[in-house]
RNA sequence: GGGCCAUUAGCUCAGCCGGUUAGAGCGCAGUCCUGAUAAGACUGAGGUCUCUGGUUCGAAUCCAGAAUGGCCCA
């Protein structure tokens, strides 16, 4: 028997019988087990080979009995959270006195539910959320914490007009997972939920349903019943809402939401129109907006932003304009523009159905201008700059002309809407639009300078509509330029030969008469950059029309320095993204011609255009004409409200409702102040809960939500409303989970991902775990099944397979976790360094809003657990003295497993909860019921030991230079080796190593592992400059040491190191500067890397071969067992046949394999009938052995 | 046209206050280990660290420019 094998030898044989004194209920566990496996994984092969190697008798006795025949009752092992929370059920909360059942258990040793490695998570988290239900966890948790701790979240409510994807589950997973942490922190997290419930986006459901295309469709239908139907459609998906939010685990109160809809959070929503109102904020202005033609309304900056899309196809047209003959211009024309010849201005534009609307051209007065001759003599005006691009290099120049000379000059319009019927309008000189008074006479079409005019692209010659563009209109206003509308509100032409064709239709036909007429000089298509509706994806039109806006540039300064008290995650979005926003601010249009959304609170009086606010329905009571018809409101939406008529307080005469509702993002940041209907209702809690410590949306709020709950909260905070003038205070903005394609997934491009059929598949941990760990917050991450499958294997697979092994061993030696402490082996210093380490960085990263970093530390720690810690401790948990190594060992885990639940709790809240439920609750009855009723762990620095987590770094590292200095010999680890050595990169690491080398032997099967400091009798050398500390030193004379110091010896070079005398080109250097790495000599199979070298000796002795074979055959012999289908803890009669070496390992080392496969008898012959045969091929020979079982005799 | 972010192995991601031979997981090939593990280890194949310049003794890392992609703005 090899040296180190014998104590090992005696310790399995008696662990042995320990297992048989363990009796029925550890057979129960354990051989339950078995057999859930073979009934669920169906037919296998292990089966197979068992029935064949049994013969006839495998179906009786034992055997059959261990296979799960009808001899004992089926254990409800998949079932224990039920089973559990069945109890739970039927006693008081908090009075758990344990059940005759638990005590019996307790008595014979079961301490924890026995649970399978083969665990169906979705199964397992619809048992928690029972749990949950039933004990009203959520609600408990946030109450049992003490009020004068608040932490504030704001849910952003999603817009209930579509069914949640798989984007909703990833805001709502990150949501979830801060106010877990605060709350297990000490903090009181109160999680109102919320639904936003207005807008187009309902509307346009509703539509699609009616089949209508027009809001003249709608004002047909009825807006009472159009309403009604807007309403009830939201209440349809909110349910669906509430399924996946639960089914998540997305802890929110949805019992008491707020709901955009409701009249207290319209009332509130006027408040604040009113407070702005009276401090000048609201205004209306006839303006150039976007506007959706088949929605019929205008869009906000935000809307547009949403609504971009690249790559468009348009006209891309150039146009002739042609001057009026010298006796019709106001002034004499420029000596380069004089002559019979046609002078046309070339204008360029993308929107040919604008041209009717033309009523200017406007030049840069500096910009150089070419005139060029065409055919048929034609004369053209360009800008010089884009002369070759816009007529080509052929087309002789006869001459130059500056913008400044073009000014004023008038043209001949190309569509004379006038004649059409279409209103001739100018612009009064307060602004507003008039019509032309009989007789007036109207602007002439004629040249102006611009500012805006562009040289690079198009023919420096801009095309101006003043009913259109934004820059147009505006030099409408201030170039009194004559304003003709040709185009209805549904993008309609309103005469002329296209009249009643949509605007985009029209192009073509636009251009065809163009051509004919000889005025078209170029038609061709661009591609650019164009914005469409985001909700029904029809092209936005630039239109003039009335518009109410909030005066948001007026606090543009506040909103910028009220954005400095918000951390953003990640940070570059605060002065990015959203503080660009900021310094770009223009004024929020606020008022959309539509119907379902909150109502503008504004009246105007019909004799003397009076306009008021109303900021609450008491006012309006007061003010109304008739009170009675506000008491009889039950519904401030419209059409209801649209009846109510007030008394103008000036004139006396009749105020009725500006018939528009507000922008619905108004809503969504109202919500700070509406959901506690402020300051009609709950004035303290709402100053209590603002602004909000925690808010998460995904990128895209920048310019919705988080835009509008920051706009608003600055506007009321520069009125004095409220107390601060930034909504929250920390925000994770989340990227957008993109498609198989790459494309961002939203409910309007309907490529959105399925949520329950991922979270069927892998359960919401699976599903939450992947979101939080795969890439930061911020990133941009594409979804698919496989990613999260991955994901739970390599991680929850791994956490729940440690938690498996300790609960199958805990359970067989009856561990507890009031046993007394036992002596803390290095390995269990070690991985409670570690735990510490991970307690600490968990809490920094959460602290830090970084559930990422957070959870990627839990994943490494969990499998430095599983695939170091509980392999290399294995045989301390099948030791039976209940001595004192085997205790620490059991406490080591038990609190690894216990802490990592409790970490883990925000992230995965189901598994911790189970793991909690089983692991604690289960043994300690005073625990906290829910480990999301415990408290946050606590590091312990007097358990952090930096030393020891390097050291063991350093021998597995070792060890895995081991691994490969073994193979690349071709030996297998089975096979004991003599000696390893070991040379490492300092003294100090040496002298770390010596205390965790056993585990480095032991792991490498190796008898002796030995550091060297001098290895010259196994190796040659190789030397390197240490760049790091002779970089700075050295400089630029580094390169020249580098050279001669390859050129030395290197044995010289290291003898001469050592000695302390190695001077290279001039300079002395240090035994510190230079890095030897070691070369392998013959008889050693070596591996190097980093600096450190391993070589293990390759002589395999008869000796080490015999011991390497005994361990070779008690490999087979194990498997052997559990094919027969053994129990871990059964014993086993075993014979065997084989000749030589094998034989003679046998012999020697019996008594030792014996132990190892739990042999009561270990004999050399034939096996008896009955008994389960292996035969195999070990070093050549042939080996038959065969098992059977020994009946248990409790 | 402007801004922000990204670009590292076939895929998903680390690394990035400059340092020697750039890593992990998945996938692939082979070998091994294993009575907790549907796991694990080792080896191999697979990288011009997007490109071009610059700074530096030294650049995946810092700087400048470009390209590509995503998001946002105009």
């Amino acid at each position: 028997m090899g040296p180190g094998r014998p104590a090992a030898a005696c310790r399995r044989l008696v662990a042995g019988g320990d297992r048989a004194r363990a009796g029925a209920a550890r057979r129960r566990a354990v051989g339950g087990l078995r057999r859930g496996r073979v009934q669920r994984g169906g037919h296998r092969p292990g089966d197979d080979r068992r029935g064949r190697a049994g013969g006839p008798g495998a179906g009786g006795g034992p055997l059959h009995d261990a296979a799960g025949g009808p001899a004992r009752p089926r254990l409800r092992r998949w079932r224990w959270v039920g089973a559990r929370l069945g109890r739970g059920r039927r006693r008081p909360a908090s009075a758990p006195a344990p059940s005759r059942l638990e005590r019996n258990e307790r008595e014979q040793g079961m301490s924890f539910e026995a649970v399978s490695s083969r665990v169906d998570f979705p199964d397992l988290e619809r048992r928690i959320l029972d749990f949950w239900r039933e004990h009203d966890v959520f609600r408990r948790s946030v109450e049992q914490r003490p009020e004068a701790e608040l932490y504030v979240f704001y849910e952003g409510p999603p817009t209930a007009n579509g069914r949640p994807g798989i984007h909703h589950v990833l805001a709502r997973a990150f949501k979830d997972a801060i106010p877990r942490y605060q709350t297990m922190r000490g903090k009181r997290v109160p999680r109102k939920g919320g639904w936003d419930t207005h807008g187009l986006p309902v509307e346009l459901e509703i539509e699609r349903e009616l089949g209508f295309r027009s809001k003249s469709d709608i004002e047909a239908f009825g807006i009472e019943e159009f309403n009604r139907l807007c309403r009830e459609s939201v209440m349809r998906y909110v349910e669906e809402w509430e399924r996946m939010t639960e089914r998540i685990g997305f802890w929110i109160d949805m019992d008491d939401p707020y709901i955009t809809y409701e009249n207290r959070y319209i009332e509130t929503a006027w408040w604040i129109l009113r407070t702005l109102w009276d401090h000048g904020l609201i205004y209306e202005s006839y303006k150039s907006v976007p506007h959706c033609p088949r929605c019929g309304t205008t869009l906000s900056d935000h809307e547009v932003a949403q609504g971009y899309r690249e790559d468009t196809p348009d006209p891309s047209v150039h146009v002739k304009f042609a001057l009026l003959p010298a006796g019709e211009q106001p002034r004499p024309l420029p000596a380069a523009l004089r002559g019979d010849a046609r002078v046309c201005l070339l204008a360029w534009t993308t929107t040919p159905w604008t041209l009717p609307g033309n009523t200017a051209l406007a030049v840069q007065r500096p910009a150089d201008y070419a005139v060029v001759e065409v055919a048929g003599g034609e004369r053209l005006v360009v800008a010089e700059a884009l002369r070759e691009a816009a007529v080509g290099p052929e087309a002789p120049v006869v001459a130059h002309v500056q913008g400044a000379d073009l000014v004023d000059l008038r043209y001949a319009p190309l569509y004379d809407p006038t004649e059409w019927g279409v209103a001739a309008m100018r612009f009064a000189p307060d602004g507003r639009l008039t019509s032309l008074q009989p007789g007036e006479r109207a602007p002439a079409r004629r040249v102006i300078a611009a500012e805006f005019v562009s040289l690079e692209d198009g023919t420096g010659i801009v095309h101006v509509a003043p009913a259109f563009g934004g820059e147009d209109f505006e030099a409408g206003r201030t170039q009194d330029l004559l304003f003709t509308q040709p185009v209805d509100l549904r993008g309609n032409m309103t005469g002329g030969p296209w009249a009643g064709r949509f605007v985009k239709d029209a192009d073509a036909e636009v251009l065809d008469d163009l051509r004919a007429r000889g005025l078209l000089w170029r038609a061709g298509t661009i591609r650019h950059t164009y914005p469409f509706c985001w909700r029904c994806q029809t092209p936005l039109l630039y239109y003039a029309k009335p518009s109410w806006y909030v005066r948001t540039t007026a606090v543009k300064e506040s909103l910028l320095a009220n954005n400095e008290r918000v951390n953003w995650y990640p940070e570059h979005i605060k002065h990015g993204r959203f503080g660009d926003w900021l310094a770009n601010n223009v004024d929020w249009a606020l008022s959309r011609e539509r119907y379902w959304g909150t109502p503008l609170p504004i009246w105007q009086c019909g004799s003397c255009d009076t306009q008021r606010c109303v900021g609450s329905v008491a006012e309006l009571r007061t003010l109304a004409a008739d009170p009675t018809q506000v008491d009889a409101l039950t519904d401030l939406h419209r059409p209801y409200i649209d009846v109510v008529e007030l008394r103008c307080p000036r004139c006396g005469g009749l105020a009725r409702r500006v018939l528009d509702v507000i922008d619905c993002w108004f809503d969504s940041g109202a919500m700070p102040y509406a959901q506690w209907h402020y300051p009609f209702e709950n004035q303290e809690t709402f100053q209590r809960r603002f602004p909000a410590d925690f808010i998460c949306e995904a990128v895209d709020q920048t310019r919705g939500w988080f835009y509008t709950l920051h706009a608003e909260a600055t506007l009321l905070n520069a009125c004095e409303a409220v107390p601060a003038g930034h909504a929250f205070r920390n925000v994770i903005c989340l990227g957008h989970i993109l498609d198989a394609r790459g494309e961002k997934m939203s409910t309007s491009r309907r490529n959105a991902v399925d949520p329950w059929e991922v979270l069927d598949e892998h359960g919401a941990d699976g599903v939450r775990w992947y979101l939080y760990t795969a890439t930061p917050a911020g990133t941009p991450r594409r979804f698919s099944h496989d990613l999260v499958r991955e994901s739970v294997r390599r991680f929850l697979l791994t956490l729940w397979n440690s938690y498996v092994f300790f609960v199958t061993y805990a359970n067989i030696d009856g561990y507890s976790p009031d046993w007394p402490d036992g002596r803390l082996a290095e390995i269990d210093r070690w991985i409670l360094a570690e735990l510490q380490l991970l307690v600490q960085r968990v809490t920094a990263e959460m602290d830090a809003y970084n559930p990422t970093d957070a959870g990627r530390a839990i994943q490494d720690f969990v499998d430095d657990l599983s695939n170091w810690y509980v392999r290399r401790s294995r045989r301390r948990f099948w030791k039976s003295e209940d001595d004192d190594d085997k205790r620490a060992a059991f406490h080591t885990l038990y609190r690894c497993l216990v802490t990592v639940s409790l970490l883990c709790a925000p992230l995965i809240p189901f598994t911790s909860e189970a793991l909690w439920q089983n692991l604690v609750r289960r043994v300690q009855p005073r625990a906290a019921e829910s480990v999301h009723l415990a408290d946050w762990p606590p590091a312990d620095p007097t358990l952090l030991d930096e030393r020891l987590i390097a050291d063991t770094r350093l021998a597995m590292r070792i060890a895995s230079l081991g691994r490969a200095a073994r193979q690349r010999a071709g030996i297998r680890v089975r096979q004991p080796l003599a000696r390893m050595l070991v040379r490492l990169r300092s003294p100090a690491e040496a002298e770390g190593l010596q205390r965790v080398l056993d585990q480095v032997s032991d792991e490498l099967n190796v008898r002796e592992v030995k550091v060297v400091e001098d290895e010259s009798p196994y190796v040659s050398y190789r030397v390197r400059l240490d760049l790091k500390k002779l970089g700075p030193r050295l400089g630029r004379e580094l390169p020249a040491v580098q050279r001669e110091l390859a050129a030395l010896d290197p044995a010289e070079a290291v003898r001469r190191l050592r000695a302390g005398r190695l001077e290279i080109a001039g300079q002395q250097l240090a035994a510190d500067e230079v890095l030897v790495d070691l070369e392998p000599r013959p008889g050693w199979s070596p591996a190097s890397e980093g600096g450190y070298f391993a070589a293990v000796a390759t002589e395999v002795t008869p000796d080490l071969l015999e011991e390497g074979l005994a361990r070779e055959v008690t490999f087979r012999l194990q498997n052997l067992r559990k094919d027969a289908g053994f129990d871990v803890a059964d014993r086993i009669d075993t014979w065997w046949e084989a000749d030589g070496a094998v034989a003679r390992a046998l012999e020697r080392h019996g008594a030792w394999v014996a132990a190892e496969t739990l042999s009561r008898h270990f004999e050399r012959g034939m096996p008896p009938d009955g008994a389960t045969l292996g035969e195999w091929t070990v070093d050549g020979q042939a080996v038959r052995a065969g098992v059977r079982r020994v009946m248990a005799s409790a």
